[in-house]
RNA sequence: GGAGGAUUCGCCUAGUCCGGUCUAUGGCGCCCGCCUGCUAAGCGGGUUUGCGGUUAAUCCCGCAUCGAGGGUUCAAAUCCCUCAUCCUCCGCCA
């Protein structure tokens, strides 16, 4: 949700935002105008509600006559009273979706346009092509890692079994990551997976990303794509301490429909239904946020250095951001079986636009409330064994582990089954 | 699934039966000042949040805010309805 303060004192930093993007700056004026109108009215309202409490005071000492005149005076005033009060609820409305049709304000420096125009920051290891190349599913069956055929059997395409080692290759994975956070004084949590319509709309999810979502009807509650859902709506409504960013990391399970992806990745584990994922997630002030990103993008950074693979930073453009983003980076691993790079993390600075739409707040110098800075990242993923699985295979079909992990897995190479 | 009780400005709490003097009581905590060898105590004042008006900023003024949303009424913390959450009990079940 976008500051009004911003919108009345510099709607031009909005505009070229929205140019950024590549979306309209008509929205800009229509929401200057929705503000306008709200205004109006409330001051409308407010007036003939002070007039409607003074005669309210004046019947309350009344009697007999005077009462009686009173009261009919006050009858007409009541009316009057309720109309200019739903032309508020009306103007109020309108502003709240003119709001909402407009994302956050990229950062300074973010690169204009769409999916293809990021910038690669950096490239991170050495790119090998293994001699025989099998993808990740094909090894993944050799070792018995992955059955895709008995998922579709229970829940349909796009979701999977993880067996045998690639179940404990990926909760070693998940331990690691959880005991990376430890040390880096994060709170680690388990958070619902099922939240309620507020949850999904506060963290911006019923937007763009709606047909997205699983929804249980029966009980009106959303399956999380992801733990920032919950973790953002953590301390919705709450004035925090921030003089230290706060930080979590949740370990949740994650539900996507993958709805309008028909025919992509359909092999495999790369884009499936239900994934597991440890997530990063700090609120700190806003001024604070861009540095905090970079610590996030380190983390990351650092987690996949654990994994010994090759990857790429790369700097998302405006136009690819999602709409409570202000900037985004993306690790991208080497993919030896496609030829090409796969992302395996992704970090948002949502600066203040996330918090202000759940009411997360902290106390600044001067004790005065101010909206709070959320930030998100990536710091595992089940997606992460496809690079693991062909990044690190061997001639063989063997697959050997990273040593950060063998602690967690329990063994140095995954071997094919017979 | 059913029955009952609860939800008030950081925490606790009065008020709800019987609508208007509630501009929400008192205590604790916290902040400022006075007093004082120091500390404590004592005394005085302040202390929800949001929006709007005004302002260089403060101040000040108005409106909203008593779990949420509707309704009744000239007027709602107070009456009615729906929902949420918590507690107690009954039933059912992994």
């Amino acid at each position: 949700m976008i500051d009004l303060r911003v919108l009345r004192e510099n709607p031009d930093l909005i505009r070229r935002s929205q140019e950024l993007r590549g979306e309209s700056t008509r929205l800009v004026d229509d929401l200057a105008s929705a503000d306008t109108a709200h205004r109006n009215a409330l001051q409308r309202y407010e007036s003939l509600r002070a007039e409607q409490k003074q005669f309210g005071k004046k019947v309350s000492a009344a009697s007999g006559d005077e009462k009686q005149q009173l009261l009919a005076r006050t009858r007409e005033l009541s009316g009057a009273v309720k109309a200019a009060e739903n032309a508020v609820t009306t103007a109020a409305e309108a502003l709240r979706n003119a709001q909402f049709a407009i994302p956050n304000l990229v950062e300074e420096g973010v690169r204009p346009g769409g999916e293809d125009d990021y910038t690669v920051l950096r490239e991170v290891g050495e790119i090998r092509t293994p001699d025989p190349c099998r993808d990740h599913l094909e090894l993944g069956e050799l070792l018995g890692a992955i059955d895709m055929e008995r998922g579709a059997r229970t829940s349909g395409a796009r979701f999977g079994y993880l067996t045998g080692v690639g179940a404990q290759l990926q909760l070693g994975m998940l331990q690691l990551a959880v005991q990376y956070a430890l040390e880096h004084r994060f709170t680690p949590m388990i958070p619902p997976v099922l939240v309620r319509p507020d949850a999904m709309a506060g963290t911006g999810f019923l937007g763009a990303h709606a047909e997205e979502v699983y929804y249980i009807e029966r009980d009106d509650l959303y399956l999380v794509g992801t733990s920032e859902v919950p973790l953002a709506s953590y301390h919705s409504g709450e004035i925090l301490d921030l003089t230290e960013p706060r930080r979590y990391a949740a370990w949740s399970t994650c539900f996507r429909r993958e709805a309008g992806s028909y025919g992509k990745d359909t092999r495999g584990i790369i884009r499936v239904h239900q994934f597991d994922k440890v997530e990063m997630f700090s609120y700190c002030r806003p001024e604070d946020a861009a540095a905090e990103h970079e610590r996030l993008l380190a983390f990351e950074e650092d987690m996949l250095g654990k994994m010994e693979l090759p990857y790429r930073v790369i700097d998302t453009a405006a136009g690819d951001l999602g709409s409570s983003a202000a900037r985004k980076y993306d690790c991208e691993a080497w993919l030896p079986s496609q030829q090409r790079y796969l992302e395996l993390t992704s970090t948002s600075n949502c600066t203040t636009f996330q918090a202000r739409r759940l009411g997360v707040r902290y106390r600044d110098e001067d004790g005065k409330p101010r909206t709070a800075a959320t930030l998100n990242g990536t710091l595992a993923t089940t997606r992460w064994l496809v690079a693991l699985l062909e990044n690190h295979q061997r001639p063989d079909g063997s697959v050997y582990v990273p040593k950060a992990l063998q602690p967690f897995v329990g063994r140095e190479v995954l071997e094919p089954v017979g």
